[in-house]
DNA sequence: GTTTAACCCTGCACGC
DNA sequence: TGCGTGCAGGGTTAAA
Protein backbone atom coordinates (compact mmCIF):
# COMPACT_ATOMS: atom_id res chain seq x y z
CA UNK A 1 0.00 0.00 0.00
CA UNK A 2 1.44 3.21 -1.27
CA UNK A 3 0.24 7.17 0.20
CA UNK A 4 -2.72 6.93 -2.40
CA UNK A 5 -4.19 4.25 -0.52
CA UNK A 6 -3.09 5.16 2.97
CA UNK A 7 -4.58 8.75 2.31
CA UNK A 8 -7.79 7.07 1.45
CA UNK A 9 -7.85 4.58 4.37
CA UNK A 10 -7.02 7.60 6.22
CA UNK A 11 -10.01 9.71 5.10
CA UNK A 12 -11.99 6.80 5.68
CA UNK A 13 -11.07 5.69 8.93
CA UNK A 14 -11.78 9.68 9.64
CA UNK A 15 -15.01 9.62 8.95
CA UNK A 16 -15.91 6.26 10.50
CA UNK A 17 -14.09 6.10 14.25
CA UNK A 18 -13.19 9.50 15.01
CA UNK A 19 -15.19 10.12 18.36
CA UNK A 20 -15.53 6.25 18.91
CA UNK A 21 -14.30 5.06 22.14
CA UNK A 22 -12.20 1.72 22.18
CA UNK A 23 -14.42 -1.64 23.74
CA UNK A 24 -11.81 -4.40 23.78
CA UNK A 25 -8.73 -5.37 22.03
CA UNK A 26 -8.42 -8.42 20.12
CA UNK A 27 -4.73 -9.77 19.31
CA UNK A 28 -5.67 -13.21 17.78
CA UNK A 29 -4.02 -16.18 18.89
CA UNK A 30 -1.53 -17.60 16.16
CA UNK A 31 2.05 -16.48 15.72
CA UNK A 32 1.69 -13.84 12.97
CA UNK A 33 -0.74 -11.94 14.93
CA UNK A 34 2.38 -11.55 17.46
CA UNK A 35 4.49 -10.57 14.24
CA UNK A 36 2.01 -7.91 13.77
CA UNK A 37 2.44 -6.22 17.15
CA UNK A 38 6.28 -7.27 17.34
CA UNK A 39 7.17 -4.18 19.46
CA UNK A 40 5.18 -5.44 22.23
CA UNK A 41 6.19 -8.11 24.32
CA UNK A 42 2.45 -9.75 25.00
CA UNK A 43 -1.11 -9.38 24.01
CA UNK A 44 -2.54 -8.30 26.74
CA UNK A 45 -0.01 -5.37 27.16
CA UNK A 46 -0.94 -3.93 23.87
CA UNK A 47 -4.64 -4.56 23.99
CA UNK A 48 -5.14 -3.66 26.96
CA UNK A 49 -3.53 0.17 27.25
CA UNK A 50 -5.90 0.72 24.06
CA UNK A 51 -8.81 -0.20 25.60
CA UNK A 52 -11.39 2.55 26.65
CA UNK A 53 -9.57 5.21 25.05
CA UNK A 54 -11.38 7.12 22.49
CA UNK A 55 -10.52 8.01 18.69
CA UNK A 56 -9.64 11.95 18.76
CA UNK A 57 -8.04 11.80 15.27
CA UNK A 58 -6.19 10.21 12.19
CA UNK A 59 -3.15 12.01 10.54
CA UNK A 60 -0.85 10.38 7.93
CA UNK A 61 3.10 10.58 7.91
CA UNK A 62 4.18 8.74 5.13
CA UNK A 63 2.85 5.41 4.58
CA UNK A 64 1.81 5.38 8.22
CA UNK A 65 -1.62 5.62 9.57
CA UNK A 66 -1.21 7.87 13.31
CA UNK A 67 -4.65 7.37 15.46
CA UNK A 68 -4.38 10.02 19.00
CA UNK A 69 -6.28 8.69 21.16
CA UNK A 70 -7.51 10.82 24.16
CA UNK A 71 -5.85 8.97 26.80
CA UNK A 72 -2.25 10.78 25.25
CA UNK A 73 -1.46 7.45 23.17
CA UNK A 74 -1.05 7.17 19.78
CA UNK A 75 -1.64 3.81 17.82
CA UNK A 76 0.88 3.30 14.86
CA UNK A 77 0.04 1.71 11.51
CA UNK A 78 2.31 0.50 8.72
CA UNK A 79 0.31 -1.64 6.06
CA UNK A 80 2.98 -3.24 4.77
CA UNK A 81 2.11 -4.62 1.16
CA UNK A 82 -1.01 -6.53 2.19
CA UNK A 83 -2.26 -5.01 5.84
CA UNK A 84 -5.58 -2.89 5.56
CA UNK A 85 -8.56 -2.11 7.67
CA UNK A 86 -12.11 -3.53 7.13
CA UNK A 87 -14.80 -2.32 8.92
CA UNK A 88 -17.17 -5.28 10.23
CA UNK A 89 -19.24 -5.75 12.83
CA UNK A 90 -19.54 -8.57 16.07
CA UNK A 91 -21.41 -11.08 13.96
CA UNK A 92 -19.18 -11.03 10.88
CA UNK A 93 -17.51 -14.19 10.67
CA UNK A 94 -13.03 -12.58 10.60
CA UNK A 95 -11.59 -13.84 7.28
CA UNK A 96 -8.88 -15.56 7.12
CA UNK A 97 -5.26 -13.47 8.14
CA UNK A 98 -7.20 -11.08 10.55
CA UNK A 99 -4.70 -10.35 13.29
CA UNK A 100 -5.98 -7.68 15.37
CA UNK A 101 -9.71 -6.76 16.37
CA UNK A 102 -10.75 -3.61 17.69
CA UNK A 103 -14.05 -3.38 19.04
CA UNK A 104 -15.55 -0.28 19.47
CA UNK A 105 -18.35 0.91 22.36
CA UNK A 106 -20.71 2.40 19.72
CA UNK A 107 -20.78 -0.76 18.10
CA UNK A 108 -18.78 -1.93 14.88
CA UNK A 109 -15.09 -2.93 15.25
CA UNK A 110 -12.12 -2.17 13.01
CA UNK A 111 -10.50 -5.43 11.79
CA UNK A 112 -6.63 -5.81 10.64
CA UNK A 113 -5.90 -8.35 8.27
CA UNK A 114 -2.45 -9.27 6.12
CA UNK A 115 -1.65 -12.37 4.46
CA UNK A 116 2.29 -11.52 4.44
CA UNK A 117 2.20 -9.74 7.78
CA UNK A 118 4.94 -7.14 6.32
CA UNK A 119 2.75 -4.90 8.11
CA UNK A 120 2.98 -3.71 11.89
CA UNK A 121 1.12 -1.97 14.69
CA UNK A 122 1.88 -0.27 17.68
CA UNK A 123 0.58 1.96 21.05
CA UNK A 124 3.57 4.97 21.95
CA UNK A 125 2.49 8.04 24.07
CA UNK A 126 2.05 11.08 21.95
CA UNK A 127 4.99 12.59 23.91
CA UNK A 128 7.54 9.70 22.93
CA UNK A 129 6.46 9.62 19.19
CA UNK A 130 9.20 11.97 18.36
CA UNK A 131 11.73 8.91 19.65
CA UNK A 132 10.34 6.55 16.80
CA UNK A 133 13.23 6.14 14.65
CA UNK A 134 11.01 5.08 11.50
CA UNK A 135 8.86 8.03 11.63
CA UNK A 136 11.61 10.57 12.80
CA UNK A 137 12.87 9.59 9.22
CA UNK A 138 10.40 10.19 7.04
CA UNK A 139 10.83 12.63 4.65
CA UNK A 140 8.24 15.34 3.55
CA UNK A 141 5.67 13.57 1.05
CA UNK A 142 4.42 15.25 -2.28
CA UNK A 143 1.18 16.49 -1.20
CA UNK A 144 2.26 18.46 1.61
CA UNK A 145 2.21 22.00 1.47
CA UNK A 146 6.09 23.06 2.15
CA UNK A 147 7.13 20.66 -0.76
CA UNK A 148 8.67 22.78 -2.82
CA UNK A 149 10.14 22.20 -6.20
CA UNK A 150 13.33 24.79 -5.08
CA UNK A 151 13.99 22.34 -2.28
CA UNK A 152 13.23 18.82 -4.05
CA UNK A 153 15.42 20.24 -6.87
CA UNK A 154 18.42 21.36 -3.77
CA UNK A 155 17.92 17.53 -3.13
CA UNK A 156 18.10 16.23 -5.98
CA UNK A 157 21.53 17.69 -6.81
CA UNK A 158 22.81 16.89 -3.42
CA UNK A 159 22.64 12.88 -4.11
CA UNK A 160 24.00 10.61 -6.56
CA UNK A 161 21.57 8.12 -6.93
CA UNK A 162 19.04 6.61 -9.65
CA UNK A 163 15.84 8.59 -9.72
CA UNK A 164 13.82 4.93 -9.19
CA UNK A 165 16.25 4.55 -6.03
CA UNK A 166 15.47 7.89 -4.54
CA UNK A 167 12.08 7.82 -5.08
CA UNK A 168 10.93 4.72 -3.51
CA UNK A 169 13.52 5.98 -0.71
CA UNK A 170 11.01 7.36 2.25
CA UNK A 171 13.78 9.68 3.75
CA UNK A 172 14.42 11.23 0.53
CA UNK A 173 10.72 11.84 -0.46
CA UNK A 174 7.76 9.76 1.53
CA UNK A 175 4.82 7.73 0.13
CA UNK A 176 6.00 6.44 -2.94
CA UNK A 177 6.38 2.84 -3.63
CA UNK A 178 7.22 0.36 -6.77
CA UNK A 179 4.06 1.22 -8.35
CA UNK A 180 3.57 4.98 -8.45
CA UNK A 181 7.04 5.67 -8.80
CA UNK A 182 7.30 4.17 -12.26
CA UNK A 183 4.15 5.56 -13.30
CA UNK A 184 5.01 8.87 -11.90
CA UNK A 185 8.37 8.43 -13.91
CA UNK A 186 6.66 8.01 -16.95
CA UNK A 187 4.34 11.30 -16.38
CA UNK A 188 7.72 13.11 -16.64
CA UNK A 189 9.43 11.14 -19.02
CA UNK A 190 12.58 10.29 -16.90
CA UNK A 191 13.83 6.83 -17.14
CA UNK A 192 14.24 4.83 -13.58
CA UNK A 193 17.98 5.03 -14.22
CA UNK A 194 18.60 8.77 -14.71
CA UNK A 195 21.25 9.99 -12.33
CA UNK A 196 19.70 12.78 -9.82
CA UNK A 197 22.07 14.89 -10.14
CA UNK A 198 22.20 14.67 -14.03
CA UNK A 199 18.74 16.81 -14.95
CA UNK A 200 17.89 19.93 -15.88
CA UNK A 201 15.85 22.32 -13.92
CA UNK A 202 13.09 21.90 -16.80
CA UNK A 203 13.40 18.21 -16.12
CA UNK A 204 13.22 18.56 -12.66
CA UNK A 205 9.87 20.70 -12.66
CA UNK A 206 8.23 18.04 -14.55
CA UNK A 207 9.31 15.05 -11.93
CA UNK A 208 8.01 17.73 -9.22
CA UNK A 209 4.74 18.11 -11.21
CA UNK A 210 4.41 14.30 -12.08
CA UNK A 211 5.09 13.34 -8.36
CA UNK A 212 2.24 15.93 -7.42
CA UNK A 213 -0.50 15.09 -10.56
CA UNK A 214 0.18 11.06 -10.45
CA UNK A 215 -0.81 11.19 -6.75
CA UNK A 216 -3.88 13.48 -6.41
CA UNK A 217 -5.22 11.82 -9.31
CA UNK A 218 -4.85 8.00 -7.21
CA UNK A 219 -6.37 9.85 -4.53
CA UNK A 220 -9.02 10.87 -6.63
CA UNK A 221 -9.63 7.30 -8.25
CA UNK A 222 -9.53 5.50 -4.50
CA UNK A 223 -5.90 3.77 -5.11
CA UNK A 224 -4.78 0.91 -6.91
CA UNK A 225 -6.27 -2.32 -6.67
CA UNK A 226 -4.29 -5.50 -8.54
CA UNK A 227 -4.74 -8.80 -8.74
CA UNK A 228 -2.95 -10.38 -5.69
CA UNK A 229 -2.45 -6.93 -3.91
CA UNK A 230 -6.19 -7.01 -3.65
CA UNK A 231 -6.15 -3.31 -2.15
CA UNK A 232 -10.11 -2.49 -1.35
CA UNK A 233 -10.99 0.60 1.26
CA UNK A 234 -12.05 0.26 4.85
CA UNK A 235 -15.86 -0.63 3.21
CA UNK A 236 -14.03 -2.98 1.33
CA UNK A 237 -14.60 -1.65 -2.38
CA UNK A 238 -11.91 -1.43 -4.87
CA UNK A 239 -9.92 1.50 -6.19
CA UNK A 240 -9.91 2.63 -9.81
CA UNK A 241 -6.42 3.79 -10.87
CA UNK A 242 -5.12 0.47 -11.49
CA UNK A 243 -7.18 1.07 -15.12
CA UNK A 244 -5.75 4.41 -15.23
CA UNK A 245 -2.08 2.45 -14.52
CA UNK A 246 0.65 3.47 -17.81
CA UNK A 247 3.65 1.36 -17.66
CA UNK A 248 3.26 -0.63 -14.03
CA UNK A 249 2.48 -4.63 -14.94
CA UNK A 250 2.44 -3.65 -18.53
CA UNK A 251 5.16 -5.18 -19.64
CA UNK A 252 4.89 -5.86 -23.80
CA UNK A 253 1.58 -4.41 -23.82
CA UNK A 254 1.81 -1.20 -25.97
CA UNK A 255 2.75 1.80 -24.50
CA UNK A 256 -0.58 4.14 -23.97
CA UNK A 257 1.25 7.24 -25.65
CA UNK A 258 3.20 5.69 -28.62
CA UNK A 259 2.38 2.32 -28.49
CA UNK A 260 5.73 1.16 -28.30
CA UNK A 261 5.78 -2.06 -26.28
CA UNK A 262 6.41 -0.78 -22.44
CA UNK A 263 9.92 -2.85 -20.97
CA UNK A 264 10.99 -3.69 -17.66
CA UNK A 265 14.61 -4.07 -15.79
CA UNK A 266 15.55 -4.86 -12.40
CA UNK A 267 16.54 -1.32 -10.36
CA UNK A 268 17.96 -2.36 -6.60
CA UNK A 269 15.89 -5.79 -6.75
CA UNK A 270 12.59 -4.07 -7.57
CA UNK A 271 11.28 -4.47 -11.03
CA UNK A 272 10.57 -1.51 -13.02
CA UNK A 273 8.29 -0.52 -15.66
CA UNK A 274 8.69 1.92 -19.06
CA UNK A 275 8.42 2.94 -22.07
CA UNK A 276 11.80 2.85 -24.14
CA UNK A 277 10.43 5.58 -26.09
CA UNK A 278 8.66 8.20 -24.36
CA UNK A 279 11.58 8.40 -21.26
CA UNK A 280 15.08 9.54 -21.50
C1' DG B 1 27.69 7.68 0.09
C1' DT B 2 25.63 4.30 -2.70
C1' DT B 3 24.49 -0.48 -4.10
C1' DT B 4 23.46 -5.16 -3.53
C1' DA B 5 21.43 -9.01 -1.37
C1' DA B 6 19.07 -11.29 2.16
C1' DC B 7 15.27 -11.54 5.19
C1' DC B 8 10.46 -11.48 6.89
C1' DC B 9 5.59 -13.99 4.75
C1' DT B 10 1.77 -15.93 1.86
C1' DG B 11 -0.43 -16.63 -2.47
C1' DC B 12 -0.29 -17.31 -7.05
C1' DA B 13 1.47 -18.35 -11.78
C1' DC B 14 4.36 -21.24 -13.99
C1' DG B 15 6.69 -25.49 -15.82
C1' DC B 16 7.30 -30.28 -15.52
C1' DT C 1 -3.31 -33.37 -10.40
C1' DG C 2 0.38 -32.09 -7.75
C1' DC C 3 4.63 -30.56 -6.69
C1' DG C 4 8.61 -27.39 -6.62
C1' DT C 5 10.27 -22.88 -7.95
C1' DG C 6 10.25 -18.10 -8.48
C1' DC C 7 8.28 -13.85 -7.89
C1' DA C 8 5.67 -10.01 -5.81
C1' DG C 9 6.15 -6.16 -2.41
C1' DG C 10 8.00 -2.37 1.99
C1' DG C 11 11.44 -1.68 4.86
C1' DT C 12 15.46 -2.79 7.57
C1' DT C 13 20.05 -4.44 7.97
C1' DA C 14 24.53 -6.10 6.93
C1' DA C 15 28.06 -6.40 3.73
C1' DA C 16 30.42 -4.94 -0.47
Amino acid sequence: MELPEVEVMRRDLEKEIVGKRVKEVDVRPHRNAMRVIRRHARRREFADRLAGQKVTKVERKGKYVLMHLDGGDVLVVHFGMSGQFIRGTKRQALQQHTHVVIEFLQAGNLRYFDPRTFGEMFVTSADDLGNVKELDHIAIDPLEDNFTWQQFSYELGRRAAKLKTLLMDQRFVSGLGNIYSDEVLFAAGLRQDRMSDSLSSQEVRRLYRSMREVVQDAIRFRGTTLGDEAYVDLFGKAGEFQNELKVYGRKGQACRRCRTPIDSVKVGGRTSYFCPQCQS
